[in-house]
DNA sequence: TTTAGCACTCAAACGCTAAGAGTGCTAACA
DNA sequence: TGTTAGCACTCTTAGCGTTTGAGTGCTAAA
């Protein structure tokens, strides 16, 4: 797929005004914006090759052309000239990240609040999760009664809670019990390994009170299930409302970006460090008019989670993703410094 | 301020009728909706007088009457006609609760969806708080070197939770001596309590060892705060997009709603069991267009946290505050079943 | 291969008219 | 005195033809 070297700068200039405007792009405004010493009608006759060849596309006959999927794909794999971001907005970035203090969760959330303010865009963002991922400490708490609460804390500083109901009343001796045994067990392993297999032999070793104890086994297990889980966090959802592109079409994408597994879904199935996925590209219906730029960040060497934004294909690639990139590399620092200090 | 018996059932009638369809009502509708043998002129004089004394408004000469806040107000607080919510619907409020299982966060964060869903509004729902809230237990988890991770656990299984960074290692005696000192201060003790001066005696207790672990206490302190806080989860904004009336307003709303204080404010500020704000009632120029219907929910004796929603003045009152109404009976229930079994 | 010129297309804006819903007023009526 | 029929008047909305202007595609000449 080889374009002349004028055609990659006709492309490379229709999609860029069109991002900065949002209409279509006609001959003549293009020959004013381009130094270029060449008329508007060379100009046309190259726009409705590259038309033809299916990089640009008209809405209708006396309108302007307009980037179709494939002609944004090229321009962000071959023309794109990107833009880093300068030192202040490194250091905005830095500091709006911090503000809420070193604690994971928080940090993570901050990370996709400011990507979202940064784009004017919705932002998710994803705790760490896999195989480096292990149990730091499983709690019983009794809360009165026949109740206790069930918490889970993992190396990710991921913590989660559950109340369980048992048939009975929790006894010191009981507690110990289990405690001991859990512990051996689970602290130190992995989340994910944490399966039906691994509750069986939990279950035996607690010898002849497992039977009792069963809720408490189970209760423990969908926690680190929970906690294995990717839940993504959305952020800005607000401001899609500010892109006349989805006029009369927000509330279906709102829909289905509130709904956890579809998005889940998107971010476990890629994983490279920077994906865009532009308009059909993700497979996603109600996503066909939006582009995805979802990049992972890692904790030290370990593999850590992912941050990404949704939001119309018109939208500024060759800014954002440098600026993207530079979020991960942050927040993998900050979650580094956080944790393993 | 009296109204006359026809200007009250022909109060209603526009009310239920403007509800229903959206479209402003005439007289000439009305004398249909109504059996009443009365002539439209009848009618229209009748609405011209409501419209005098402030309850009905006109958008346009040659339009219909529209229900003015006033009018509302006087709909909710003397002429509706309350439609409980029949056995099926209360059984599938119950079922769609308790699908998460006991924990109380889920119970609650649930019913606001089921709320959401009911109406088709946005929904927001508190955790318990207040003078019942206590201490149920604090616990530092090292999580290598010098970070460790504190865990506040209250009475109304709110779990709270914070990364902390010290200048040393921790010793296992020094972290002996700080549980001692903590759990005799502060477990059993009022979440609300915990501030500047307990945390001085606190300090104090610890004697020499104080200094260095005051970034511990000092967390603590944050995380009691946390608790406190009323923080207030949002479900089913985009339900808001289905409302004409908010065509080209919706941004500003949901920019409103996801601000946290503005709500908990609203929240915090109204201590009946029920409350319902109409347009400007609720004080903020972002909610003029909106109403609020509010309820509080008790676990047992104990006071808990709100419920409420978010949506047009155009709402159906009839149904919904029963709905309400019934939603945190419910809710009570079973939060006091999670809690205090 | 490039360019100027020109006819052609189509969406968007505009102005006008007609239709329809609803009111307010007046005068008659019970 | 309250109620009603009748009617003129108001104002929005929908529909329709026209105009405007941006932009294209084609042709013929440089």
């Amino acid at each position: 797929m080889e374009l002349s070297e004028r055609k990659q700068i006709i492309l490379a200039a229709v999609v860029e005004q069109f991002i900065e405007t949002g209409e279509p792009v006609g001959s003549k405004g293009l020959q004013a914006k381009l130094g270029i010493s060449v008329s508007s009608a060379t100009i046309r006759n190259e726009m409705s090759e590259l038309a033809e060849m299916g990089y640009l596309e008209q809405p209708h006959t006396s309108a302007g052309r307009v980037p179709s999927q494939k002609g944004y794909r090229y321009y962000v794999d071959h023309l794109m000239n990107r833009r880093e971001p300068d030192d202040y907005q490194r250091r905005q970035m830095e500091a709006d990240i911090s503000a809420g203090g070193a604690d994971p969760q928080r940090l993570i959330e901050k990370a996709g609040e400011v990507l979202a303010q940064l784009t004017n865009c919705a932002a998710m963002s994803t705790m760490p999760k896999g195989e480096g991922i292990f149990i730091r400490r499983v709690e019983v708490v009794p809360v009165g009664g026949k109740t206790c609460m069930t918490l889970l804390l993992t190396s990710a500083g991921i913590i989660r809670s559950r109340v369980c109901r048992l048939d009975f009343e929790l006894t010191a001796s009981m507690l110990e019990n289990f405690y001991n045994v859990v512990s051996s067990a689970l602290i130190g392993r992995p989340v994910s390994e944490v399966g039906a297999v691994m509750l069986q032999t939990l279950a035996a070793s607690l010898g002849s009170e497992a039977l009792p104890l069963l809720p408490l086994i189970a209760a423990v297990a969908e926690l680190a299930r929970d906690a294995d889980e990717t839940d993504v966090m959305l952020e800005g959802q607000s401001n899609l409302l500010n892109h006349r592109e989805y006029d009369g079409k927000v509330y279906e994408l709102l829909e289905f970006l509130n709904k956890p597994q579809p998005l889940s879904h998107l971010i476990s199935s890629s994983k490279n460090d920077l994906d865009v996925l532009i308009g059909k590209e993700s497979l996603f219906r109600q996503l066909e008019d939006s582009s995805i730029i979802l990049a992972r960040y890692n904790i030290g060497l370990r593999e850590g989670g992912a941050i990404g934004l949704i939001g119309p294909t018109r939208i500024d690639y060759a800014r954002i993703i440098p600026s993207v990139e530079y979020l991960t590399g942050l927040l993998g620092k900050l979650l580094k410094k956080a944790l393993e200090e």
